[in-house]
DNA sequence: AGGTTATATAACGGATTTGTTATACAGATA
DNA sequence: TATCTGTATAACAAATCCGTTATATAACCT
């Protein structure tokens, strides 16, 4: 259960079509930060604007390999249900998004 | 199934305090315009907003009776089933939003 | 017709969002 | 150490959001 502001934040959170598309794509695993630079045509810093917010909210976490940074889904979160809920509703998003880099995975 | 684009406007109408609290005292029935009005410390055309907002996302339906309109949860929207689930994990909203007029109900 | 009440629209301002480019930092490697 | 790659932060601009006040419209009531 949770407060109307609470759930309004994490709304905020998910109301974007970039923030969307890139859980919806950890939800079949976890992703390194370059496969959304690869992916997306936006810039790289807007890319990690979008994790960020996405990190601060608790609904990622992250872990560091060499250079690369791998994001997934925070199971733990008191939202994930409602996230992978919503995500259950949005259909299967282009799978073309290969990371072009060395990051393994 | 909804694509990531209609998602993601749909909850940017819902990620809002404001209007996820509207919807959910809709949630327990038809509520006249006025009765937002006494309830939100906000002015009357921002209430007036707020529900254009939501009946343009094709979430609300309304009724005019006399002067007042009272709006209601449109149930065959696509995205009902998607808003129930969402307003089923707020707490209970404060009730204390009676209507000062005669909008009867 | 004239006044009152309920709701909607217009015009505007400040805050927030979301992108950009430039730059900094962290780790790997020559 | 110097440089390259991956990621984060800073500073800024355009667009959007959400409130305000003023005004218009619609329906009711003398």
């Amino acid at each position: 259960m949770h407060t109307v502001d609470d759930l309004s934040k994490v709304l905020k959170v998910l109301a974007d079509p970039t923030r969307l598309t890139m859980l919806k794509q950890m939800q079949g695993g976890e992703q390194c930060a370059c496969s959304f630079v690869d992916c997306f045509d936006i810039s790289q810093p807007a890319i990690s604007r979008h994790l960020k917010m996405m990190r601060q909210a608790g609904l990622l976490l992250e872990r560091r390999d060499k250079q690369w940074i791998h994001y997934r889904l925070n199971e733990t979160s008191p939202f994930y249900k409602i996230v992978v809920d919503l995500l259950d509703n949005i259909e299967t998003v282009d799978a073309s998004c290969d990371c072009e880099t060395d990051c393994a995975i």
